[in-house]
DNA sequence: TTGAAAATATTGAATATTCAAGAATTGAAG
DNA sequence: CTTCAATTCTTGAATATTCAATATTTTCAA
């Protein structure tokens, strides 16, 4: 009998894998959704984590929204383009640049977390409550234990 | 007492965001360990499934590695090039281009797969063997229940 | 205080991805 | 049969991302 080899294991077992298809799928409905106010998914995150009012410095949104940091830059810029958002120089540290959501980004933002939740909310109907945020739990694990 | 909305929650409690978030860092570390061959992640994963020795299709092929067919076209022109893999037009439906894993190709593979096979070690440590199954088993449901 | 190193953000060139259109083949209805 | 729609893959142009280099400001040691 040979020994069950993790080598030879297919793809489909490999956590890396798993994590890489479960996020293509659900990205991929989030995107559905929020396409309805033609708006990427990274913008949603963006106008999100801005949304508390305060200035956040690029390097602290790059980290928060899982973007580069170039990448992010070129965003921002449609962004301001769009009025959504506005860069202000931050005053205790002249090399940051502090961003921070316009009136318009606002409303925006609100119209897309409802479309977000609607979403939310799909799968906790076909995948089950408990499922849900026993998956959550663990993946905050898995990102906690990768750092 | 204000009521607690969805809405207004945390990026960070949002499912497609804690996927995209466990997905980024945890496709990272292989990037990183498979960057000792000056490999993508996303040619090993071609390599992994053509190593059964099968002819498999273009659209088979995309489906199964996570990539947009034009991607995929692209990037097998360069696996081409470099010998790891070639094309043979479907003797049964001449529309279908079948691919396969050439023996350099196997050679690379084994290499990655080993280097891979690395890295699912260091998570299991860092995370525990229990957890690792259980996330397994949470994401092919998920996956399971979005179709 | 000054000068070198580190931190922060942007830019431009090189690469990669995507969208829409095209080419080839098959299927199937009339 | 024949023609028209569907399937499969590739291509080229438009977009987006990344890497390396740059500019600016701050930090900190000598």
């Amino acid at each position: 009998m040979a020994k069950p080899s993790k080598e030879n294991s297919p793809i489909t077992e490999h956590l890396a894998y798993l994590l890489a298809q479960a996020n293509r799928e659900i990205n991929r409905q989030l995107e559905l959704r929020l396409s309805k106010e033609g708006v990427p998914v990274e913008q949603w995150r963006i106008l999100k984590v801005l949304s508390d009012g305060n200035g956040h410095s690029m390097g602290e949104l790059a980290g928060a929204v899982l973007l580069n940091h170039p990448t992010l830059t070129k965003m921002i810029d449609r962004m301001v383009s769009d009025t959504l958002v506005y860069r202000v120089q931050d005053p205790n540290d002249r090399r940051k640049v502090l961003m921070f959501i316009s009136d318009r980004g606002k409303v925006l933002c609100k119209k897309l977390n409802s479309l977000a939740v609607d979403q939310e909310e799909h799968i906790l109907e076909s995948y089950g409550d408990k499922s849900t945020s026993e998956l959550k739990r663990l993946l905050e694990n898995l990102i906690d234990s990768s750092n």
